[in-house]
DNA sequence: CCCTTGTATAAGTAAATGCTTATATGATTA
DNA sequence: TAATCATATAAGCATTTACTTATACAAGGG
């Protein structure tokens, strides 16, 4: 079983929206677990239409998806994506945003939510 | 001894410069080996100055070595980049570049300079 | 029902990008 | 040394990008 490729333009595509640290940022995120665009804004610490307008492209390139939870919009990174696992790898070349949960946790801006 | 890590924003530099289509395609093709300039405008089927743009880009990245050979200025991928083993992974995603070569040996345009 | 909260969208703008054409530079060859 | 070949650079331009501010929309809570 050859393992599936990805078209140059398409891998191109998917690396230019990555090619903006805030989207990197927002990806490495959102791969952590759910995060909701007021956490990305805190997080980010930029401005709600900025964060809401890098997630819209990151959703239109399926690379997130969305879950509506009461009066929040929770992204997470989409697992299912083709170049998923290239992504994966990538963050994973990242220092950890570990600090950056534990800050938000203790300024009582993270969201629970189930 | 723990793995290097690549700060977001020169992840992102870097991503940024391969999210282009064209600038991807030179890697590639470098990648396989060096590469002159003529040999990538043929390769790519553009403008000789769009190219050099795009090489120089590569080049102050550090993404790519020069190689001066002759009258003849050879490109081949930097093995020591600290992001190689990353970029080298997303390269192998890529189809196989080898019919293009080919094609270029048919038409007698491979520089062979040693 | 209003009012608030969370998010999306629209319009405007400055800066960056990727080409083009024209020209410069540098090495090779006649 | 002049002509040529390979490449780089400069300037100009249309398009794209990533913000901004303002506004719309949708869900909850009083």
């Amino acid at each position: 079983m050859e393992k599936t490729k990805i078209d140059v333009q398409e891998l191109a595509r998917v690396l230019k929206l990555l090619g903006d640290s805030t989207r990197l940022s927002i990806m490495q995120y959102v791969s952590k677990g759910e995060c909701c665009v007021c956490e990305l804004v805190e997080l980010l610490d930029m401005s709600q239409p900025a964060i809401s307008q890098h997630l819209r492209k990151l959703r239109d390139a399926n690379l997130v998806v969305e879950n509506r939870k009461r009066k929040w919009i929770f992204y997470r990174i989409n697992e299912h994506h083709v170049a998923y696992e290239l992504i994966h790898q990538l963050l994973e070349e990242l220092p950890s945003v570990d600090d950056e949960f534990e800050e938000l946790d203790r300024k009582n801006l993270r969201i629970i939510c189930d």
